[in-house]
DNA sequence: TTTAAAAATGAGTGAGTACTCACTTAAAAA
DNA sequence: TTTTTAAGTGAGTACTCACTCATTTTTAAA
């Protein structure tokens, strides 16, 4: 896959629908790595336009402030971040018996998941560095999970803890030991200490055994 | 217990023994609440100043740079941060059957941290939000933690693998487990969604059961 | 080939930026 | 009381910032 595919990939929920310009994309692409490495107000948009290989008026031209371009790169990392979560027969899968186990479910999430942050690494830093300072992120955000993360979510594990398959915690310590545990692993493993040897596969079962263990239910 | 001696006692690791000017801490106090709320780098000296009702040269007096600034508040927050850890007695205790089990050792982890991130929470955002920019903060955070705390916490997850009491994961998967569904918790409780309507006291025990069946070794 | 529209340019702008320094004020030492 | 030292000041400095706009270049239509 090469360097204008993931981009647009990453950006076909931003709205436009429309192929982006060559130039435009530099610029995303350019601003996606300095955001990352700097931070958005350690970054100029002079640094930007020079990385891309444009002129500064050229990205004013395509947004009409530096925020603007900072949400044209967020607002689709975010929605894809959540995408299993946004298909609209995510949650019947689950009921339809697609998966016979929670950690069925936990295992497709997990792989997913594990991909699309290999790949889209440096956006998700923006988006997590940018959600503390910034309202409109974190609003989104908020939005995004409630409206569609949490529902469906919610669904699946009233569904097996129905099924007596795991503890009877309330639904929403469930979801936050879920996320937390999985994203624990991915925020050490990409973020934290990626320089570390990891084996991905050894960790990843390791980690959903203990999740598994942690989460099953105890006869009474 | 009033603000100077919050600021003063989360700052006894900074080197300069002696007390803050009034001047001083007002200083350090606006620079600590601009820094989490807009960053380091959003957040400028003339704003820090006025906030803390000094000129703007006093800043400069006290810290040659902006930078140094920010040090002078980080690398206290890092070492308070693992404050436990630093202490002679700390890994004998355990040895010494100060604790019986590991789910003794992780609740008063637990408890002792909780009080900390309450108490100093601005302060342990603008670390965590600022690690990422700045190789510095990176580096010390990594010495502080190889020097400390993995040691020590290596030898009591050693010590419970023997007595058999947790699962023969890796040492440093259960380190990695512990830190992450404590630090889950603390991140969701206090950065992530602060204004929910949390039970501490019941979402503890639930967390700590989970991590205690997470780990817990399985019959052969 | 001419013309019109769109895209791209980069010098220019005023509002900041981190930091300096000659100076005043306050406290402590002599 | 006089002198020394330190703390505090705020106007000034060189420079960078996000953003603008008149002009040029590129593309597409006629």
């Amino acid at each position: 896959m090469n360097e204008e595919q993931w981009l647009e990939e990453l950006l076909k929920f931003n709205g436009e629908d429309g192929k982006l310009s060559e130039k435009q994309m530099k610029i995303l692409e350019a601003a996606i790595e300095m955001f990352a490495e700097k931070g958005y107000a350690a970054t100029s948009t002079s640094e930007i336009a020079k990385r891309a290989g444009v002129a500064e008026g050229t990205i004013f031209r395509h947004y009409k402030t530096k925020k603007e371009l900072l949400l044209a790169i967020v607002t689709p990392t975010l929605l894809q971040s959540v995408a299993p979560f946004l298909a609209k027969e995510f949650a019947k899968e689950v009921f339809e018996h697609q998966y016979e186990h929670y950690e069925d479910f936990v295992r497709t999430v997990w792989k997913n998941r594990y991909e699309f942050v290999k790949k889209y690494l440096p956006a998700i830093r923006v988006f997590w560095q940018e959600v503390a300072f910034h309202a409109e992120i974190k609003k989104q955000l908020e939005t995004v999970f409630t409206a569609h993360v949490y529902e469906k979510f919610k669904k699946i594990v009233l569904y097996f803890q129905e099924k007596g398959e795991i503890a009877d915690f309330p639904v929403e310590s469930v979801i936050r030991l879920t996320i937390t545990t999985i994203a624990g692993f991915f925020a050490t493993r990409f973020i934290i200490m990626p320089d570390y040897d990891w084996d991905d596969e050894a960790e990843m079962e390791r980690t959903i055994q203990f999740l598994m263990n942690g989460l099953r239910k105890k006869e009474a």
